[in-house]
DNA sequence: GTCAACTTTTTCGTATACAAGAAGCTCGAT
DNA sequence: ATCGAGCTTCTTGTATACGAAAAAGTTGAC
């Protein structure tokens, strides 16, 4: 159901749009760590074909910045610098709120229900408490928000940047208090799309993303100076 | 020198970043139209390789939007529906507005002194009524905010679209008046920017980009209704 | 002349082969 | 014991080979 809102065109069959997709897939859900390096002929073996078509799998997620190509050394996930991941939050706060601000202007009836129904979803989740399934929540909240603003190419940029931003992401989530904080913040996102409120949109999504990028300036502060005492 | 803007890393020896350049210029400036189909054994025979580090470039340049990928059929360059593009212009007009509020904010001498080079610049080949100088102008102007706004990523994303924009965006300048025009915008741009006004450089440079949507809005219109009478 | 079924030709997708560079290892010198 | 030169092994980058699907061309019926 999540990938019916992905605008991933059908490739029929060739191996390596398959490859590609099942890379993507462990890169982003950490089965793949950055800087972990890929070598071709296992990868090849495990998926049961040759190096060929496992090689334009990776040239196509180099395209798209998931691994990095080092000449006659091997392709390598991406290890972003705290620098490079600040950036990309600064970025999809950007997208979001963009997001937001055309959703606001552009709602239609069965936008405005699947956004209404998400956020129920959220409601229930967060009040389960379980960090996991509220995560998987908030995903499709966020994805709801990029189609709802009617432009399909801002909703497959945002959803990418979102699934490459995902394994940083996850780290912050786990505290109890951010759920409920989060949740509220939803709240206010909704009221301000469905009001038409389109400035109050993406100002309410744009802080909505940078208080994850401040969390995660927070967490790696924590790391550098662990060890310290 | 406009490459060194470019976050392009060096790829160093290999065929298929050699080519995905090459056959990426091509297709930005022109040479392959919209729709085209690039034929495997033709363009290898062309670059004196074989298709094997011809079919990675293409399948890179799949990853980055400009070609499709047809199974069993081969590989076309994208040709854009008039949706598609709005989309795109309007993805456009946000990225260089959020440039344009970066730079505001983040202005560095440095760039100052690009910037005001490169407004310096624009306004002489404004004054010679070249389309052709001032395009080139106009691209190193909006090159510099990119970098100003000291957001790697999005400087790099806003070059990405704006290449990819180039093909359409070259219909419009054409018109004389529309020269003056723009540079009378840059000027109110560089103002904002300079005055540290993060609001007001964001709105000029969003409408400036919006601008050429809506002109190119024109003249498909106008395109639509050729032959009619 | 048009259309459909069949044949031929072209071109794609993948596997395999091989050359060249990088990583790892042995072994001797300090 | 540590370091570096030379050798070995492994891996990448590219070319080539081949089966299969699509496109193009041909033939015949109506």
């Amino acid at each position: 159901m999540l990938t019916s809102l992905a605008a991933d065109r059908d490739t029929g069959t060739r191996h390596a749009d398959r490859l590609r997709q099942a890379l993507e897939a462990d890169i982003v859900t950490g089965v793949f760590k950055p800087g972990e390096r890929l070598d071709e002929q296992r990868l090849a073996d495990r998926f049961g074909v040759s190096r060929t078509p496992l090689r334009e799998a990776l040239a196509q997620l180099a395209a798209n910045g998931l691994v990095t190509l080092q000449p006659r050394r091997g392709a390598f996930v991406v290890s972003l610098t705290f620098q490079e991941i600040v950036e990309r939050f600064e970025m999809m706060a950007a997208l979001e709120g963009m997001c937001g601000a055309l959703a606001a202007r552009r709602l239609v009836a069965s936008d405005r229900e699947a956004l209404l129904n998400s956020l129920e979803a959220c409601r229930r989740e967060a009040a389960d408490g379980d960090s996991d399934s509220y995560y998987q929540a908030n995903e499709v909240f966020h994805q709801i928000i990029y189609r709802a603003a009617r432009n399909a190419f801002l909703a497959e940029q945002s959803r990418q940047l979102q699934a490459r931003l995902q394994p940083y992401r996850r780290l912050q989530l786990r505290a109890g208090r951010r759920i409920a904080a989060s949740f509220a913040e939803h709240e206010r996102i909704v009221a301000a799309i469905l009001a038409g409120d389109a400035e109050g949109a993406e100002r309410e999504l744009r802080d909505h993303v940078l208080i994850q990028g401040d969390r995660l300036r927070d967490f790696f502060a924590s790391l550098a100076h662990a060890g310290e005492d």
